[in-house]
DNA sequence: CACAATTAAGTTGCGCGCAATTAAATGACG
DNA sequence: CGTCATTTAATTGCGCGCAACTTAATTGTG
């Protein structure tokens, strides 16, 4: 048995529908836990990154998140507005957003210290088996990104087999 | 060293994370290869289940892909707007529609063969690895699931203290 | 039969995520 | 010095994904 085409497009889905529904249900999670903070799962990444830095550009919490301005601009903006956050121009370059965690936003993180373990306890999933997926995740995501960089793999008409 | 909750917090972000970077990088990947069959990933996944089976119900569809009306419905919307799809109210049951390949569509299942190996390619990944992966993501989902039904896991109710 | 409960799609509103574009500031170079 | 390329955010447009609601058909119950 060859694995004829037929069979590709019905593992495919598996692959690609799995990840897609973990992330999906994890942010569903995510969710219901993070309502009493008042943040979305995409802002709580956001306040992750501040709290650790907690003053820099929008350029590099993007770097942090692989996240662009088109998206964070607005999600920001949120922030600010639920007074989370401040935004100012840089003043030694003009072109540069500083964001800076507010008193408020600063006093946030002791309630998302609860969060962390009551996530752990949503996947059953002990350290290892969390340390295990992880860097499988990891792997799968510099080989992606690396593939969406070099062309398209298999796109090239002249590529033979890779 | 008992794990402070600070770094909890940083661990957390990792998982979360991990996930949260592997699905948009591989989306990122899906989106420049369907692109030449002028499918978006989620509208991909739909052919898949229809080229299983060539006419089925939204509710279905739904189920197999754990996804409502909210989100079915614009997106056959615009399966049907390409040529692809054919929605047609139920005879037996006006309540239901039916989603059926048409021609196109099913000629489409042709061009879309060479897709699964192209991703393939890209995660550099071995169909053991996929395997492994793949069970565990499924695992997970299961897992976050569970707990998304039985109410917030770790928000004991019983413990006061806040 | 009448009438409430249930079920299936559709609609609306909001927040991402990303491509593409715009605007402003900075830097490089002749 | 002026011009042009680069960098940084913001904006626009589109397609998910989901909660909440609406509409219509079916089922269940008296």
């Amino acid at each position: 048995m060859n694995t004829p085409d037929d069979d590709w497009l019905r593992l495919d889905q598996q692959i690609c529908f799995s990840l897609h529904a973990a992330s999906r249900a994890f942010n569903s999670v995510y969710r219901v836990i993070l309502k009493d903070l008042g943040l979305t799962y995409p802002q709580y990444l956001v306040m992750l990154v501040l709290w650790e830095h907690d003053e820099l550009p929008v350029k590099k919490l993007g770097e942090h998140l692989r996240l662009d301005s088109g998206t964070l601009s607005p999600l920001l903006k949120r922030l600010e507005a639920a007074g989370l956050v401040r935004r100012e121009r840089s003043a030694r370059d003009e072109r540069s957003v500083e964001v800076r965690l507010t008193e408020e936003g600063t006093a946030l993180r002791q309630r998302a210290l609860q969060v962390p373990r009551r996530i752990a306890a949503s996947t059953g999933f002990g350290p290892e088996e969390v340390r295990t997926l992880r860097a499988h995740l990891d792997e799968l995501t510099t080989a992606l990104d690396a593939a969406a960089l070099t062309g398209t793999p298999g796109d090239s008409p002249a590529d033979g087999r890779s």
